[in-house]
DNA sequence: TAGAAGGGAA
DNA sequence: CGGACTCCCTTCTA
């Protein structure tokens, strides 16, 4: 255990060191040599800055200095005034016991921005884990390395935390007690800004239709003069008065007896045993700072007008913008209109704690919300969706991404749930069934349910009976590709009144994930990795990244390539062939099972048959995979397997110790996190010491590098620490280790060139054959660039690497054209890229004809 | 069972 | 900011 530093040790240790220059005029000081603030005092800045007693001195010290572990520019000891720019704090005062508060919070807030502040909590302060557990409920974990976390408060994180419960003046008075300076105004005034008219509207599921309902009529008014929302209400639809349904019987009870009438309803929740801390301080905090003012008078008016069908989305949208958030809470214990399901956790079933508190989330009020879970892979998110279905226990749609998940997902509710499996169904391409009774859980793809183009004729059945009726609950299982345009109609096709998104990595290198909050709603909860880790129920890996150095011979050849065929030469890197030959080496003689992952297909293949390994990629059968499958998990003879991407999403993977990567695509975050979420479930990890291993294989000094980095920021998150290894010792010594000699790394090199060669070449000429076809010359594209036009660099080969045995000769354009009319058997990938460039040229030719006809 | 077609990720 | 790139998925049809 590393010694835990204090704030005050920091601050006091630097106060030694450093001088202290004057914030009040650091131009003057700011001389070309910077040496001047490190070295020597500077006795005259020292008592400018002194004006106060001596313990404001240190107090600005501490405050400063802890302030600049904040940002993380300030890592070297050259604390300047002017490295803090905009986040010099020193002129908040440190409260007088701040030793023991734990929270740092940065007052500058844009107005008008949904993004506040940002808040940093000191890990190892006493009150850490009540801090943690309030700051989880109102803002969003932005970084949690070891000592230092960073959370975020934002719009949609105050929204969920006062669906839990909490009021605006709760959150500002908790936040006031546990910061060490006095909370800024600009802090609680962003608070009270985006908690003030929450809650004001609901979106509310009846009959099959959609209204925006409030109970003061102004807001209604107020709604319906915006542009957009008028432009959404149903065609003749006026405003409906009604009273609220039976509010008493759910508002009626303590928090204590909402707490019975849950536990109640999950009985599998009661068998669990308290060890893991039922009894969180979360909680205690909550009942601490529970409003019990939310007492609805039950023969409240409300106020609403239906939508048209469709537009839920768009509503909810420009709620959100306008700062009246439209929440859409499902009181299940209330609906008398659809069927219950019969439905609960078999008696053996347990829940983790942390998966209690994700519910605990979800029902927060005896209401379910929609909302989003954030679990790692291999944490129970099952477990979790199928408790929520056991509570809210009416017509359950489950959404997953491939037909195999959905076997998965229905084999899990027969085995954790007592639900009859006659009313299990399951609805892909290959089987559709309904199920018998009057309600009952449906599991299908987003593909099947956002299907535009014409559909067989029982399909066809199957999206009516689906599309018809109203759902309890709608699944949404790894819920970050529903931004996705033709994935999130599915919230629009089906109704459901309560939607929960399920995902290991709520993160998309696009900008859309925002938009998941006002499809589904807001993050619930998100688990720490680590704290997971540290309980047993996630595996502990150590990370590392080994920077594998390049050969002459390929870095020559890098330089002198354009950078899109620079990849395969990095990920060909001999070099990092030997490391991985020999991490497998050492891996398989540690006993474990080895799974490496290879983005390029290509380097997948050359690696896999030089080693003798087994490898899958998309065009392997589904017999092979089952049988290369079924061997790496049962037989001991076969511990390494080979996969491309295939294996980030679509395959179930068999249980691995070790990930070895050594191509990947670009810098995908969600990748990254994915493929390590493949070994958190070993098993083994229960045994002492038990550790799991994920190498990331980057060549040394090129652009992996860049992307390596982006790739690991997810993951250093929530975490992780990535070691840099440089040298592997014995790896020279290795038997039979691969290109030992020049020759062998010349002729792979030369392998490797060829392959490209060939890619590029057809690629080629198909373009040629296009901009004849098209009539143009193939010297401008739209964008007015030059296009690429056949270009060899057939010299530099032939000189680089003994050319005498290469298989290709350079061909003039017209011998290209015989070539491809001769070409034999293509492959099926540049059979798929001529129809794609087929498609993108009659598109262009169409639009070209629109345009024309327009003018 | 393969292939055609549409689509996603980044 | 939109397209090129390359791999992958799913559905339906023949």
């Amino acid at each position: 255990m590393p010694p835990k530093r204090k704030a005050s040790d920091i601050g006091s240790a630097r106060a030694s060191k450093i001088s202290t220059p004057n914030p009040a005029t650091p131009v003057s000081l700011r001389s070309e040599d910077n040496d001047e603030y490190l070295s020597g005092s500077n006795n005259q800045s020292d008592q400018d800055y002194v004006s106060g007693s001596e313990q404001e001195h240190i107090n600005r010290f501490k405050k400063k200095t802890a302030f600049s572990s904040y940002s993380s520019k300030a890592k070297t000891n050259r604390a300047r005034p002017s490295i803090f720019g905009s986040k010099d704090f020193s002129y908040l005062s440190l409260k007088p016991d701040h030793d023991n508060r734990p929270l740092w919070i940065d007052p500058s807030v844009s107005a008008g921005s949904k993004k506040g502040p940002k808040i940093t909590l000191e890990s190892f302060s006493p009150l850490a884990a009540q801090a943690e557990d309030f700051l989880i409920t109102v803002a969003e974990p932005q970084s949690r390395p070891i000592y230092l976390h960073e959370y975020r408060l934002t719009e949609h994180s105050l929204y969920a935390a006062l669906s839990v419960g909490l009021s605006g003046q709760d959150i500002i008075r908790t936040l006031e007690k546990l910061s060490k300076t006095p909370l800024p105004t600009t802090v609680s005034d962003f608070i009270n800004r985006h908690t003030k008219s929450y809650g004001k509207v609901r979106l509310v599921l009846r009959d099959n239709r959609f209204f925006v309902e409030s109970e003061e009529p102004t807001i209604i008014q107020m709604l319906l003069k915006d542009p957009v929302i008028e432009s959404c209400r149903k065609e003749g639809a006026e405003v409906v008065q009604g009273t609220l349904a039976n509010k008493a019987v759910v508002i009626s009870g303590t928090s204590d007896a909402r707490g019975a009438r849950q536990t109640a309803d999950q009985p599998g929740q009661n068998t669990e045993a308290p060890k893991e801390g039922r009894e969180t301080k979360e909680d205690e905090i909550m009942k601490a700072l529970r409003d019990e003012d939310d007492e609805e008078d039950p023969s409240k008016q409300t106020h609403s007008f239906e939508i048209g069908p469709n537009t839920r989305e768009k509503v909810a949208e420009r709620c959100l913008d306008i700062g009246y958030p439209a929440l859409s809470e499902y009181d299940y214990q209330n609906d008398r209109v659809n069927p219950d399901l019969k439905i609960d956790l078999k008696p053996h079933t347990q829940i983790r704690s942390y998966q209690e508190k994700a519910l605990s989330k979800m029902f927060g009020n005896g209401r379910a919300k929609s909302g989003i879970i954030v679990l790692p892979c291999g944490a129970g998110k099952t477990l979790v969706g199928i408790t929520a279905g056991c509570t809210i226990r009416k017509g359950i749609i489950v959404l997953c991404t491939s037909a195999m998940s959905v076997f998965q997902w229905s084999n899990e509710f027969k085995k954790w749930s007592d639900v009859n499996s006659g009313d299990v169904a399951v609805f892909t391409s290959g089987e559709k069934e309904k199920f018998r009774g009057q309600t009952g859980v449906i599991v299908s793809t987003y593909s099947m349910i956002s299907q535009t183009r014409q559909r067989a004729h029982d399909s066809e059945e199957m999206m009516k009976w689906i599309t018809s009726r109203e759902w309890g609950l709608m699944i949404l299982d790894e819920v970050h590709v529903v931004p996705a345009a033709i994935f999130r109609k599915v919230a629009e096709n089906v109704r459901a009144h309560c939607k929960l998104g399920l995902t290991a990595t709520l993160l998309r290198e696009d900008d859309k994930i925002t938009d998941l909050n006002y499809i589904i709603g807001p993050k619930l909860y998100e688990a720490n990795w680590m704290e997971l880790a540290d309980q047993g129920h996630i595996a502990k890996v150590q990370c590392a990244e080994v920077w594998c150095p390049m050969t002459i011979e390929f870095y020559q050849e890098y330089q002198s390539l354009s950078s899109r065929k620079q990849a395969l030469l990095y990920i060909m890197n001999p070099t990092k062939f030997q490391v991985c030959q020999f991490l497998i080496d050492y891996h398989e003689r540690r006993g474990d099972k080895i799974i490496v992952f290879s983005d390029n297909v290509f380097a997948l293949k050359q690696y896999a048959e030089k080693l003798k390994k087994a490898y899958i990629f998309g065009g392997t059968g589904q017999q092979e995979r089952i049988r290369i499958l079924e061997n790496f998990q049962h037989n001991d003879a076969v511990n390494t397997i080979f996969l491309s991407k295939i294996g980030d999403t679509s395959l179930d993977l068999p249980e691995a110790t070790c990930l070895i990567q050594i191509s990947s695509h670009y810098g995908s975050r969600r990748q990254e996190a994915q493929r390590l979420g493949r070994i958190l479930r070993a098993k083994r990890r229960n045994d002492e010491g038990f550790n799991a291993f994920f190498y990331s294989l980057v060549s040394k000094d090129t652009s992996e590098m860049g992307y390596s980095a982006k790739r690991q920021a997810f993951l250093v998150d929530q975490g992780y620490a990535f070691k840099v290894i440089t040298q592997l010792s014995g790896m020279e010594s290795l038997p039979g280790l691969a290109f030992k000699t020049l020759e062998e790394r010349l002729e792979l090199l030369n392998h490797v060139l060829l392959q490209q060669e060939t890619n590029a070449d057809i690629a080629n000429i198909e373009q040629i054959d296009e901009d004849l076809f098209s009539g143009r010359s193939g010297a401008l594209n739209s964008h007015g660039k030059k296009k690429a036009l056949v270009r060899r660099q057939a010299g530099s080969l032939a000189d680089l690497a003994g050319g005498g045995q290469m298989a290709y000769k350079e061909q003039n354009v017209s011998r290209n054209k015989q070539l491809k009319k001769d070409r034999g058997p293509q492959s099926e990938y540049f059979k798929k890229e001529a129809r794609a460039r087929e498609r993108r040229r009659k598109a262009r030719q169409k639009e070209q004809a629109d345009a024309a006809g327009v003018d």
